[in-house]
DNA sequence: ACTAAGATTACCT
DNA sequence: GGTAATCTTAGTA
């Protein structure tokens, strides 16, 4: 039960961060999810990318080195973070689409304003945890930082499939998606 | 300089 | 099912 190698391509290390823990310690308090729905987004290679066109002020922590967290704002309105795969300069990231909550609940649902649908989607999974701006480019490997990815046992199952909301490069099937039970259930040891 | 579109969500009818 | 909220980027002038 360790994390995948961040150096490799997104879409390789995607499926693999599927029941991985997501740790937040912002404000001080602790928060964390199991993470069970992931996107790869490639390089300038891939069409619907932020690194589609190379760096630009807002991506250009894509092409930091693998295990920095994105941190970028979505529709003027929500901030949806990422791991930063490949070599440093490829540009590539994994979007963290939704996690199980497993600890801090109460603090996730001050944060949400609710006490249900806490993080099962890109927006609610940044609010949930208190991810903003002042995250961007931090090391999620290291054990000091404020947020941090640490191993988890692989869910039981996922599901592959195209990419949420987008127009271009509509046909990759670079999503993976566990269910909440595969994700509790995780693997069972195979002695 | 102006405009349209975007890796979303919550609330309305 | 429709739409407002609200910032960045890319394309057009």
């Amino acid at each position: 039960m360790t994390l995948p190698d961040l150096g490799r391509h997104a879409l390789e290390v995607a499926p693999l961060l599927l029941g991985a823990r997501l740790v937040s310690d912002a404000g001080g308090i602790r928060t964390e999810v199991r993470l069970r729905e992931v996107e790869a987004y490639g390089g300038p290679e891939d069409p619907a990318s932020h690194a589609a066109n190379g760096p630009t002020p807002r991506c250009a922590t894509m092409f930091d080195r693998p295990g920095t967290l994105y941190v970028y704002l979505s529709y003027g309105v929500h901030w949806l973070a990422n791991v930063v795969t490949g070599a440093e300069g490829e540009g590539q990231a994994v979007l963290l689409r939704g996690g199980l909550p497993v600890d801090g609940v109460p603090a996730m649902e001050e944060r949400r304003g609710r006490s249900d649908h806490l993080a099962d989607g890109p927006g609610k999974l940044g609010k949930a945890l208190g991810i903003g701006p002042q995250h961007n480019g931090l090391d999620l490997l290291d054990p000091a930082s404020e947020i941090r990815l640490e191993p988890g046992p692989a869910p039981a199952s996922h599901r592959v499939t195209t990419r949420i909301g987008l127009t271009r490069a509509v046909d990759y099937p670079w999503r993976f998606l566990a269910s909440p039970a595969a994700v509790r259930a995780g693997l069972v040891p195979t002695d």
